[in-house]
DNA sequence: TTGTATGCGTTATCAC
DNA sequence: GTGATAACGCATACAA
C-alpha cells in the first residue's frame, strides 16, 4: 500500500476528487470532525470551524452521496412516480414536479423522478434500494396496486388522489367532487334546466383515475339538488368528437349551458364556427387551469396543483421528521373554487 | 460485537432489510458471488446461479443504491436540469422527461431532476456529490454559465439547445431556423408578401432561451430570399396583447398571412370573433406541438420533442459508455417538417 | 468456477 | 471540544 504524505503526488497526478479526509488534513483536524462541521451535530469552536470550511473552499469538497447513505441511512432524496399518460395537463403534472422539487430543496433533498409503467415494482424499487427517503405517487387510480405497496413498504408514502380503500395511506387530492358541485351550480344558477357536458376521454376514463368518477359524483348530486339535467358527451378523435360538436353547437329555443371538463379548443373553436359566443349565445364553464381558463376567457375552476404540492410535502417532511404517524391522518381535501369571466353571463 | 449465528434473533425481531451477505448464506456461497451473479462479470455454474437468483427472492433482496455507487464509482443515475419556467409548453418538458426516464430505465437507470433555479451550482452540486452519471441541460441559454461548466465537470454532459460558444461541448437541439425559414416559406408560397408575426413573451425574450433568436433568423433570411416584409408582435397582458390582436385582426385589402410561435388561443378566439377565419379569410401557420396544431387546427412544424430526446439520450449513453468522446461532435439539428391543416389555404 | 480480503467515503459511538 | 475507530453494503483484485 501506498503512503499517503503531502508530497507523494506525482507531476501528472490526475485531479482526484477530494474526500472528507483530504479535507481534515488539509484543515489540520481529525475526519470526524469535518463531518461534524458539515453536520452541526455537535459542538465546534469558531476557529476549527472556520478552518475546516475555509479547506472544504480551497479543495470545492463535495460529499459523496453514496457513502453518506451507506453510513447515515439516509439518502436526502425523495421520490415521485409520475402517471402513465398526461391525463391531466401537462401543464399541471410540472408544477406538481417544480413545486415538490423546489420545497424538496429547500430542505437539501433531491428528487428522484419515476414512470409509472414501471408499475407497482417501481415504488417497491426505490425504496427497496434505498434510492429514496420517502416517495410522492401522482393520480392514483380508484383501486391501484401501489396503495396497497404503499403500506409495505418501509418508507413514507402520500399518494395523490383518493383512491377506494386509502385507510391507512396519507391520501390528498384537490377536491373534484366539490369542483363538480360548484359548476353545475353556477349553471344552475344563470337558469339553466338543462346542461350538455362534455367529459374526459374514454382512454382516460378507462385508466380509472379516481378523479374522473369524483367529479362525476360531485356533478350528479348538484344537478340532482338544483333539477338540472346533465347530457354527457365524450370526446374522441373525429368520427366521435364530431357527433359530440354538433350535439352541443346545435341551435337550442332555450339559452344553453356547457361544461367542460378541459379548455377543449376543438369545441371552442366549433362554438365560435356556429356563431356561438360563450357569454352570450351560451354559458361555458370549465374545469381548467388559471393559465387556459385565462387564454380562453373562461369561468372555471382550476385544480390547484400548487396547494396541493404544498401541503404533498408538508405532510411527507412531516413523516419524514417523525412529526406524523403513517397512515394516521384522514384523506385530505383541497377546496375547489370558481372564478367567473367572459364566458358566463353575469348571474 | 454480537456474534452473527443464525438463531440469534430476538422473538420480536424487526424486519431488516436484507443485504447481499444475508442472500449469500441463504444460498450456501460467499457474498462475492452474489455480487457476480447480479453483474454477470463474471463466469457462474447454472446450479449456483438458480441457487443464488432463489435466495434473492426469497429474501425479496434489492441491492443498496448507495453502497453500489462507493464502491461500484457509478450511480446509475442520470441528471436532468430543468429550465426555470416553462419557456416552451409544458408539454414540450413532459415529453422530454418522459422520453429520457423511459430510455434510462431500460438500462436500469434512473433520472434526478434537477430544478434550473439552482443555477450553475446545480450541476456543479449533482456531479460533485456522485449524484449522477451523466447530465443533460435542457433549454441552454445563448449564453449560459452552464456550459461553461459542462466543459469543466468531470461527468459527461449533453446541452439541450445551441449556445453561442457551445465548442467542447455536446449541444443537441431542434432546428428552430429550419422551422422559422419552413414558416414563413409557406406563406410565401401562399402568395403573402406581408406577414404578421406574433412572437414571444417579451419575458421569454429577455430569460435569452437561444432558440427565440435562431427561430427569428431563419424567418428573417427566408423573408429576405422571398421578398416578404416581417412584421413582428410581442404579446403580453391585458394592454400589449389588445393592441396586438387589433392590429393583427385588422380588415386588409390584400390576403393577409399571420405566423404564431405558439398556438395562442387568445389571438385564435379574437381571429374569430373579427369573423376572420383561418383558411379561409387568413392563412395561419404556426410553431406548435401536433397535440396543439390538432386540436386548434393549425398548419405547423413541430419540434419534436421525442426525436430530440432519442439523440439526447443515444449520445450521452455513447458517452458514458465511452464510445464517443466529450465535445468532440459538432452540435446536432433535428430537422423541422411541416404539416398542412385547416389554416391554410391549400397552394 | 468459486472464495477471501480489502477499500469505497461517510456517520456515529466511544474514548479523551 | 476533539480524535480514533467501527460499521454501512457492495465491487473487485487476488487466490485457489
Amino acid at each position: 500500500m501506498r503512503i499517503d504524505d503531502e508530497s507523494s503526488g506525482d507531476v501528472t497526478d490526475v485531479a482526484k476528487v477530494p474526500t472528507s479526509a483530504d479535507v481534515a488534513r488539509e484543515a489540520g483536524v481529525s475526519q470526524s470532525t469535518v463531518s461534524y462541521v458539515m453536520s452541526g451535530k455537535r459542538p465546534i469552536s469558531s476557529t476549527t470551524r472556520r478552518r475546516v470550511e475555509e479547506a472544504i473552499a480551497r479543495l470545492t469538497y463535495e460529499p459523496h452521496a453514496g457513502a453518506r447513505a451507506l453510513a447515515g441511512h439516509r439518502t436526502s432524496t425523495i421520490a415521485i412516480v409520475m402517471p402513465l399518460r398526461p391525463t391531466s395537463s401537462a401543464q399541471r403534472l410540472m408544477t406538481f414536479v417544480e413545486e415538490i422539487t423546489l420545497a424538496a430543496r429547500e430542505r437539501d433533498y433531491d428528487v428522484l423522478l419515476v414512470t409509472a409503467d414501471e408499475g407497482p415494482a417501481g415504488l417497491r424499487r426505490v425504496v427497496g434500494r434505498s434510492l429514496c427517503d420517502a416517495v410522492v405517487v401522482m393520480e392514483v387510480g380508484t383501486t391501484d396496486e401501489r396503495v396497497t405497496i404503499a403500506r409495505e413498504v418501509r418508507a413514507p408514502v402520500v399518494v395523490v388522489g383518493i383512491p377506494e380503500d386509502g385507510d391507512g395511506v396519507d391520501c390528498l387530492d384537490f377536491d373534484f367532487a366539490g369542483a363538480g358541485r360548484l359548476l353545475v351550480e353556477e349553471l344552475a344558477d344563470l337558469g339553466h334546466r338543462a346542461v350538455d357536458v362534455v367529459g374526459w376521454d374514454p382512454d382516460v376514463v378507462a385508466d380509472g383515475y379516481n378523479y374522473v368518477p369524483r367529479f362525476t359524483r360531485g356533478a350528479t348530486s348538484a344537478a340532482e339538488d338544483r333539477g338540472v339535467e346533465l347530457r354527457w358527451h365524450l370526446p374522441a378523435d373525429a368520427p366521435g368528437l364530431r357527433t359530440t360538436l354538433e350535439q352541443v353547437c346545435a341551435p337550442r329555443p332555450e339559452p344553453h349551458g356547457l361544461l367542460l371538463v378541459r379548455a377543449f379548443p376543438e369545441v371552442l373553436r366549433s362554438l365560435s364556427e356556429h356563431g356561438l359566443r360563450p357569454g352570450r349565445d351560451v354559458d361555458v364553464v370549465a374545469l381548467a387551469s388559471d393559465t387556459e381558463a385565462q387564454a380562453h376567457d373562461l369561468t372555471a375552476t382550476a385544480t390547484r396543483p400548487r396547494e396541493v404540492s404544498r401541503r404533498v410535502t408538508a405532510r411527507l417532511f412531516a413523516l419524514i421528521d417523525g412529526d406524523a404517524v403513517p397512515g394516521r391522518a384522514a384523506a385530505e381535501t383541497v377546496p375547489a373554487e370558481l372564478v367567473r369571466r367572459g364566458s358566463t353571463r353575469r348571474p
